[in-house]
DNA sequence: AATGAATGAGGGTTCATTCAT
DNA sequence: GATGAATGAACCCTCATTCAT
């Protein structure tokens, strides 16, 4: 990597960590050059603006987040479907509790925040990020779908079932946030053992 | 209501109002006076400081925000218990999407986020909601054990059972700020009826 | 006293002693009011400004603070003459150290340097803390006149002799602000003891 | 001088005299920028704040004001000891009554009064001017030892003596600032005088 | 005799940004 | 590639003062 890239990718990841640990506003260009051990003007060399840096970092955390990362469907048989969906949404539950990734939920939340303001740029934020929520809706539909033909749910109410499967992760990796202690585990099994085993109960 | 109190409500909801649509930070005293009608010292002749102003703004919030106050318990009989619970829950979600209240859930969110960043004095809020949550937790607890006594439901995994329902109900009311569009109504009746009424498939 | 005076006095007294502790800048209206005990607006009933204020407690300040006060001429003898001189000059000095006077030309200081700053009215200040200084000055000149006439003391350089006097006490009386210990009694005998019987040394 | 240097200087002289002439608390970073010619901003470039470009006028002032400066003890022999001394400290206090010097006596004073204040920060300003003011009474009895060494003056009392001079000196250099007119070569004069040369007359 | 409510002016400070070097 | 120097705009906050009551 040349120099330059390595001071861009600094400068993203020091920001991304301001941002995930003293939000969006509080994070001055100024404590951005500290931490990264350059002169302010220096950001601008990278980044034209406070704007495009923190659009970066955006882009940035949002890259690595996603349904297909944490769920490949192709490796779902019969045999291993209930188990690895539970399997699979642990690790990126249990992931999340590392530092690096709880700072990205951290970060996500940041910017959801900031894209539900009032402000034209912002609704870019809102989008994007409603993008990853829905694709995890759609990837859940597409994995119910799998459950289905391999007969091992109903094929009634796929949309909520999916839905309910995609916020209630969204959400077990918010707990922490707040911190109530839960037994993520347990949730994540009892949510899927109800939702794909669940027969002939949806109305 | 005398002149200073009427001023004093009219800035806390102004205040409130500012920081569900741009944040904490963004929302200046000039703004908040601007919006008010007054001139910005005067904000401090009702609160000495910003943080004052703000801390009254979640208090303020929170205040009208409990379980009881949507789930009142002892009206729950053998008869309408998983209808009241769902309609209960309904009334919570769709009130929600009125303005008024989807402010509450915005504004909540950033006390959230303003809560969870590094800072001696954000822990309460932190804390202050952590309360609530544990609130519902508690609260639908209760609730599950008095399904337990109208034979509707079994008695394991209770708290985890009222996790689901809590943050599933948390969970919902946060989807409208991202603008996803889901059947509310269809994703919780979904929720309550797998959650209440699962027979022996909780591990 | 009227109450109307009563609550005059209070406040010129807390003034002065904020003054003392503060500045006259950093004693703000506020802070009297709070520390007398009544709102900001009452001050104005008792005076136009804060202006005023500050003149009255400079006026009030200075009122008991003369020559004669110290060093009453007519009860000077031969006899006792300059052991007098010592002890009336020892008074001044060991009662300053008392918190009361302390205050006092903590108070003075600041209105002497107050008034050496660039403002019409301030040379008020200074005029009128030249004059104190002045009548200490004079009053030792009549009273080394009686020391002349009781053949103490040689009649020349009387007004040199007598500025030395003066700023000796005056000095003496600021160490102890500047934190400085001195043996305030022995240096001040010293000085009467090389002034007042000095035999024609001086040129 | 780069250019940095010379702003910097620039902004520490024109403070100075500011505080000088107004005092620390009504030289506003505004009054200061303006006097500059630079904008208010650009002051935190060189300072981190009023108070850190307080403390460096208050240490730039102090610094060319040690006894040393003015009385050069090595350079005293007995034939000139006692017309060295007169001439040293009117060289002082001559020089005070220079535009240039007067400042530093007002500034000085400013700061003394200041650092009397109730205020723990202020408390080093007076720690520093109590260590020049003593660093001038200790000055002065290693003189005078020399004094005694020459057999001009005897060896009681050396402290006092030395205090004498000391705050004689410094109140003849307040003297100007209250306006009073004073003959300050004669008393200077008169005050060595009876101090150097008193016989035996200390108690 | 006193005050509740309000304000214009100005305080120190931080911000994102620019630009010549 | 990077920065030293500077700035306009905006920040929170305090001030002395006013005026109807």
């Amino acid at each position: 990597m040349s120099k330059s890239e390595t001071t861009r990718q600094k400068i993203l990841e020091t920001t991304a960590w301001l941002i995930g640990h003293y939000g969006i506003e509080r994070s001055s260009l100024s404590m951005i050059a500290n931490s990264v051990g350059i002169q302010k003007p220096s950001i601008y060399y990278y980044f034209s603006s406070k704007e495009e840096l923190v659009d970066a970092v955006f882009a940035w955390i949002l890259e690595g987040y996603s349904f297909e990362q944490y769920f490949p469907i192709n490796s779902y048989t019969k045999e291993n479907f209930v188990e690895k969906i539970i399997s699979d949404g642990l690790q990126l539950l249990i992931e999340e509790s590392t530092d690096t990734q709880m700072l990205v939920v951290q970060v996500l939340n940041e910017f959801l925040l900031y894209g539900s303001r009032e402000s034209s740029h912002n609704k870019e934020y809102r989008l994007k990020i409603k993008a990853v929520q829905e694709g995890f809706i759609d990837g859940f539909i597409v994995l119910l779908q799998k459950g289905v033909e391999f007969r091992l749910t109903d094929s009634k109410g796929l949309r909520e079932k999916a839905s309910i499967l995609a916020l209630t992760l969204d959400n077990l990796s918010n707990y922490p946030m707040i911190g109530i202690q839960l037994d993520v585990a347990a949730v994540w099994r009892q949510t899927i053992t109800s939702v794909v085993s669940n027969e002939g109960k949806f109305i």
